[in-house]
RNA sequence: CGGGAAGUAGCUUAGCUUGGUAGAGCGCUUGGUUUGGGGCCAAGAGGUCGCAGGUUCAAAUCCUGUCUUCCCGACCA
């Protein structure tokens, strides 16, 4: 349970003028984040609770697929990136810095290099694969134009995993799984993916696919077919509206999408220029064959909140709410009722995770917040209490209840369970 | 990095063309009133007008430079 009053989360009546897409104005307004450089924000509480029920979701799914979680560093020496050839090839939107020696750092925008160095002494024999490696953390990437908040920032919070299979039939088992978990992942968060085919770009490899939301604020283009499941990024099919279908002739349609996820068979590229190479069951040096997928946990929150939300209120996914329910007392001046209040907010604090909002406020000015904060279900504590019931109201369906006081346990875990 | 736009109180902004005491709304403080969708009344606090230089008796306003931010494009989780 979380009383309102001392809950930092700064509400905003208007959104700042640069604010351009909805749910970056509505992540502002309701006091979820807040930007302190271009492309650079500050997670407030609200916000950073969405963070980790995200995470929360990402880390479940991939330990259930056999994968550890780990950390790795954020600031990374500059001999790594020149092993693997990176620290030209990469260009300029790697965040590049000196220490006080002069000597070259970068800060982290994936971590190929690091993890591949990580594994190289260790991983001698075809006995210790596959293995599966993540961390979720903050990476840089110094973007010419960040753009749209969470969407395209120098910062962002990313998932990464690495994998490490002894053959390429071990690598495939694991892509397959990953856009498995991937899938699902996304689905848990409440947005629809669209898996499309996708160039290697930077990262190298063989073969790549993203995990697109569909939204008009995407970046990228997305090429499909109206006929077949024939799907991928503009950019690597070349296609245009009207074209046909390069698997079935059918009928080739555009829309924009918003990149949450990648998935990249690396192959060999680093294990090779890092030396990062084992002894396989036939007693031969063999490179590890990798692949590595990212998943863009900042993104999700902002396509979260773009997918899920009206001009002037979210309504959050149950999997990445900030609270379960929001509790609304209207008569905290007078005592009775205001007993009655705090004691429903013990009932359902001891069930759930439950906001709280015990502010000297006036009704109006309690229901606006709570429509900007989006906590899906809302116990209002007003008029009915004298009946001895609470509204309880649904804010997926819109539905209002009236319920008993002492049915209120059970009514929402029907709704929450 | 090219093209466009904007920096005035915490937020939204007026004033700039035509130089002359920096104004409003929201928010904040105090008091009163009100109490189911951002109430009302009264009294307050809050500003190096992004920064630096220049022109001028005088600059938020004109000129130059610079920084920051946003949008479009080229590059990308």
């Amino acid at each position: 349970m979380m009383k309102q009053s001392v809950l930092y989360a700064p509400t905003l009546k208007e959104a700042p003028k640069n604010a351009e897409v909805k749910s970056h104005k509505l992540l502002t307004r309701s006091g979820m984040i807040k930007q302190t450089a271009a492309g650079v924000y500050s997670y407030l509480p609200l916000g950073h609770r969405v963070m980790k029920k995200i995470e929360a979701v990402v880390r479940e799914e991939h330990d259930q697929i056999g994968c550890s979680e780990l950390i790795m560093p954020a600031l990374q020496p500059r001999d790594l990136w020149d092993e693997s050839g990176r620290w030209d090839d990469f260009g300029p939107a790697l965040m590049r810095l000196k220490d006080r020696k002069e000597r070259n750092f970068c800060l982290g925008p994936t971590h190929e290099e690091v993890i591949t160095d990580l594994v190289r002494d260790v991983i001698d024999s075809y006995k210790k694969l596959p293995l599966a490696l993540y961390q979720i953390q903050t990476k840089y990437r110094d973007e010419l134009r960040p753009r749209f908040a969470l969407m395209r920032g120098r910062e962002f919070v990313m998932k990464d995993l690495y994998t490490f299979s002894d053959s390429q039939e071990d690598l495939e088992r694991w892509y397959e799984r990953v856009s498995e978990v991937y899938t699902r992942i996304f689905k848990r968060v409440g947005l629809d993916t669209r898996i499309v085919a996708s160039d290697t770009g930077d990262i190298g490899g063989d073969q790549a696919h993203e995990f697109m939301v569909m939204s008009e604020v995407g970046e990228d283009t997305i090429t499909y077919c109206e006929a077949c499941s024939y799907a991928a990024n503009q950019e690597h099919s070349g296609l245009d509206d009207g074209d046909e279908c390069p698997e079935c002739g059918g009928r080739i349609t555009t829309a924009m999408g918003i990149e949450v996820g990648n998935i990249f068979k690396l192959g060999t590229k680093y294990s090779e220029s890092m030396n990062a190479y084992f002894t396989d069951r036939d007693g031969k040096r063999k490179p590890l064959i990798m692949g590595c997928y990212g998943l863009g946990v900042s993104r999700t929150l902002m396509a979260a909140v773009e997918q899920h939300s009206t001009d002037e209120s979210i309504v959050w996914p149950k999997a990445i709410t900030p609270f379960d329910i929001h509790i609304l007392p209207l008569a905290l001046n007078d005592d009775e009722k205001r007993e009655t209040s705090e004691e429903v907010q013990t009932t359902l604090g001891a069930h759930f995770d439950v906001l709280y909002d015990d502010r000297e406020e006036r009704p109006g000015v309690k229901f606006k917040d709570a429509d900007l904060i989006g906590i899906p279900y809302r116990v209002v504590l007003g008029k009915a209490l004298e009946e001895g019931k609470a509204e309880c109201i649904d804010r997926y369906t819109g539905e209002t209840e009236l319920v008993p006081l002492e049915d209120l346990v059970a009514f929402f875990q029907k709704k929450i369970a």
